[in-house]
DNA sequence: ATGAAAGCGCTAACAA
DNA sequence: TTGTTAGCGCTTTCAT
């Protein structure tokens, strides 16, 4: 029950390993004869390549890790697919793993995969990542890095975005043109910059409408449950309850929706609700919820496209790609 | 900017590399004096031990290869984080691949994953897999194989599963106690064999409960959204529509939830309806949705427990775990 | 206490 | 057209 090697094959047929490895190639040397020979016994012993004597000659795993803070966010599940989509035809296999959110599992992580070789890393910061000196050693290997979706203005690399300032923006404008005026903003951990750049187009659009910056409006919120209910349920119940909100992530505005539900407001006349990242549920919502669309499959073509840009040439500018979002309105939005 | 070997600092020591290997291992035949030196150098150098050498020597890798169907589906989500915990204890990394519920990217992907020496597989079906050869080159290899959740009855290898005849039968009889009479069953794709348990479960709670078979209200369908809709469309327009519905997946019942409702139906007086997965957003919808409860993060860590197991004993005796689930009454038939 | 050498499976430059 | 050899980075006998 050993393992087939060209070795095993090689001395089977009486010939050099060279010559095996060559037939198994095609190579224009070797005669007919003799690749017919080898690649069917090959075939008939079900040779499979070992990839890892090859990385080792090659000193670098056909491998490229990715960093996500979770796998089930739709957002990054249809990224990592198209991610897969381009590695896939180029031979390479991605090393999916999760931070969880958690800064020291991202450092923990880095590592491991620095360690495996690999050819590239494409990250998404966690919700508590306010150091970057892990980063910095990613690069400081030559190791080809690409953020995307969550950016580290810190940090100079590939990047595969979507203009979030602009996508705030405009959903507040949309919410501007139903009439709306205490429009609230919810976001995302106060440390990630993707939610800070939201809520910024949050405000500029308040003040391009001449509206209030309200700054009880304005909250922030962690990825827990129930510090998301409590927000809402603050906001919900304060004497000049706003008459919109948009929030950082789907997640939270379809508790917001379930929560104006239960209080019998009506959506959108008494509270439109509009949210991040357009995920398969929001339709299915009562009413459905409107929510920006992101590319994020092709998030992650990109993202995976750089990084074998970056590989295959010797010298490589960063380059920065901001991808084209859309609001995509709803019930919760258009009465 | 040249990769850290053992050579790099065997020559700047002027030492030989088995010296420096020993001493990096904390070898007890090496002097104190040289092992100092050896690991100062080491440090000052970022030294990372080469896995790929190492794995090439041990004939393995140290990953476990794990394919899902999508990655995307809560129930896989979960299952991967359970294990990703207990291989980060082994010191294991998981290769995470989705099939996408194609047969032919599975073969590629267990190819792919034997030709990266994985230390074991762990794998879910996809629904169009029909013949298990592939399944069975893992065997033959010798490599650690489990499957979870989506069952093949043919392949004789440890699982991780919960019990679909009951759940489906527990299910029906709660529909029962309600008072319904024409429970229809909207299956999965007709191949997998978790639809086909879950099919006879309801079909022998009908009998136990007295009620008639009545074949139009058993449908299959695929995962696909047209489908889906278009055949509980044809439930619903028939001329004696059932009164409740029990469905493979969550996917399913959530789809019927929003059309039932669409169309005026009172859920549950008119329509009671339950899923399979309990997803996170089924308690979000209007009413929500009544589910069956997977321990999905406990199959993902009893999965990886009988990787390791068998890798670490010489002679294995297959393990079939099976792992309770529980139906989460909701709305949807607790009016 | 340390070194030399073999070998894991593979590729590629060089020989024949 | 094929074989020989060296080497990728590491561990591990076997010498010294």
């Amino acid at each position: 029950m050993e393992e087939i090697s060209l070795k095993t094959i090689a001395n089977r047929l009486g010939i050099s390993i060279s010559t095996v490895s060559r037939a198994l190639k095609n190579h224009p040397d070797i005669r007919e004869e003799t690749k017919k020979a080898v690649v069917q016994l090959a075939e008939e012993l079900e040779y499979e390549p070992n990839h890892l004597a090859f990385q080792l000659l090659k000193r670098k795993s056909n491998a490229i890790g990715v960093i996500v803070p979770k796998i089930s966010y739709p957002l990054y599940a249809d990224a990592i697919s198209g991610m897969e989509a381009v590695a896939e035809a180029e031979g390479y296999q991605l090393l999916i793993c999760q931070s969880n959110e958690d800064y020291q599992k991202e450092i923990k992580q880095i590592n491991s995969l620095i360690a495996s070789r690999v050819s590239g890393i494409i990250l998404s910061v966690s919700a508590h990542t306010t150091q970057y000196d892990h980063l910095l050693r990613i690069q400081s290997r030559n190791i080809p890095f690409v953020l995307f979706n969550r950016d580290c203005e810190q940090i100079t690399c590939s990047k595969v975005l979507i203009d979030n300032h602009k996508a705030a923006f405009e959903a507040v404008r949309h919410l501007v043109s139903l009439g709306k005026q205490r429009i609230a903003f919810l976001g995302g951990p106060p440390h990630l910059q993707i939610s800070q750049r939201r809520e910024q187009g949050y405000r500029d659009a308040l003040t391009w409408a001449g509206l209030v910056l309200n700054e009880e409006l304005i909250q922030q919120v962690e990825f827990s449950k129930e510090v998301i209910m409590e927000t809402i349920s603050t906001l919900l119940n304060s004497p000049l309850p706003p008459d919109a909100i948009l929030t950082y992530s789907d997640q939270i505005a379809q508790r917001a929706l379930v929560m104006a539900r239960q209080r019998g407001l009506r959506i959108p006349q008494d509270l439109a609700l509009i949210g991040f990242n357009d995920e398969p549920v929001d339709e299915l919502l009562e009413p459905s919820l409107s929510s920006i669309r992101q590319p994020a499959y092709e998030m992650g073509t990109e993202a995976a496209r750089l990084i074998f840009k970056e590989l295959n040439s010797a010298k490589f500018a960063y380059e920065k790609i901001i991808l084209e979002s859309r609001l995509m309105p709803r019930g919760s939005t258009m009465g």
